[in-house]
DNA sequence: GTCGTGATGATAGCATTACTATCTATTTAG
DNA sequence: CTAAATAGATAGTAATGCTATCATCACGAC
């Protein structure tokens, strides 16, 4: 299955100037970079250190990702692939749609434990990433050009998914899009909260988010507009 | 109402250096630092913009506040305080629960419109600033310290507040602070969303976000633990 | 009045960041 | 064997994120 995924998982939207999966170079910068983003958070990562880590110039770097903005959103957006390849696969020939739905939710809402790593990519790394720094790939002012290039295809294409879910379900749940955009998004800042502001939520939350999610959509789901 | 919200309504915790309430210089800090954040964005934002809108020195600026990020945490905090307190406002001298957490859901949902500044304050840039900023003031490597220190305080007590709504309605709900985070956090993304990446949204979803939330926390509210 | 204190303004300086440009060495494909 | 692509090395620039120092000016206490 990993070997499967590394086939389809891919980023299709052009964020790159070259596509790094094709060099060795490339594929190294982008192994380091989630190593390094993991370690020190975007703010504090830069291209120098990227290029110190690497032992290799700056410059080689800029000629694969313009700045580390791009470069944010192609790891997230690979991310967000990964997540809809395993969404897809893990709800595969199921007839059910409320069981499909089910999970589905439990796909999208788990938390990435795969202890090996994902080819050359270390998988937790990248989820600690998306976690911490995925709405920074959005949450700025060129957000609509982004959005125009089709940056955030990837978030895009999996909350479609989940949406579809629900509309199988219930086809006239009032927000099935939004639901869905809540759920994916809502999952990453809840483990956040679970972290780093445990205050902000129950006791066990950390091990509950997933059931918490499907209890949640199925609340809506089945909960007739007022 | 706004005379009482202007006395009412501060940041406790000493996120600053010197408090910007309490000089002319610190007061225009803060209205300035508004306008140029809402204008230019975060990151493009720099105290040395900033000086050079008031017409001071950088160094001024810096005696007041640490660096960027503090102001931020300050502008976030005031904000989640007012928006406590509107809560407060709004759902006083209600004594049916479910009455009471409607309105809460709605007061802590509903766009900021007032056509009006807050004393010296531009409310409507100030929720546009929470709006695209307010998660980057905690999704950092120094959330942990911060938290600590008390930096997100105005935020833990508008959830508090609203999870206790849903405990009153419902005392055995599962993950009532959880929800209630969702609420408020969700509220914010999905306007983000609403306005920047629609295509992620339902038909009419801007209008309707305050709907879509009552709808969710009564559904889930009603619904048992499975 | 004047003395001291606190607030401000002005200038300088420094390490780091975010690039851009150029030149050379190496590999690789035709 | 030559041309193109790839990478490494070096240099340089403007902006950023600070820190430090010094002069000024308003103020209330005495």
């Amino acid at each position: 299955m990993q070997r499967l995924m590394q086939m389809n998982v891919q980023v299709s939207e052009p964020v790159y100037l070259k596509d790094p999966q094709g060099t060795d170079l490339g594929r190294r910068i982008i192994e380091h970079s989630v190593v390094l983003i993991d370690e020190l958070g975007l703010e504090k990562f830069t291209f120098g250190k990227l290029a110190a880590s690497l032992g290799t110039a700056e410059s080689s770097i800029y000629r694969y990702f313009d700045n580390k903005h791009r470069l944010l959103i192609y790891l997230i957006g690979w991310y967000w692939s990964w997540r809809e390849y395993k969404l897809v696969f893990d709800t595969a020939n199921i007839g059910d749609a409320a069981t499909k739905l089910e999970r589905g939710v439990r796909s999208i809402t788990e938390p990435v434990t795969d202890k090996g790593s994902f080819g050359y990519l270390d998988l937790r790394a990248l989820y600690r990433i998306a976690v911490s720094e995925s709405s920074k790939a959005y949450m700025t002012k060129e957000v609509d050009e982004e959005h125009k290039e089709g940056c955030f295809g990837g978030f895009k294409r999996l909350c479609d998914r989940l949406r579809d879910m629900v509309l199988a379900v219930s086809p006239k749940h009032p927000y099935p899009a939004a639901l869905a955009s809540q759920v994916v998004d809502g999952s990453m800042v809840q483990r956040f909260f679970a972290e780093h502001l445990p205050s902000l939520t129950d006791k066990g939350a950390k091990s509950r988010i997933a059931d918490n999610f499907v209890h949640l959509v199925f609340a809506s789901v089945n909960t007739p507009k007022r």
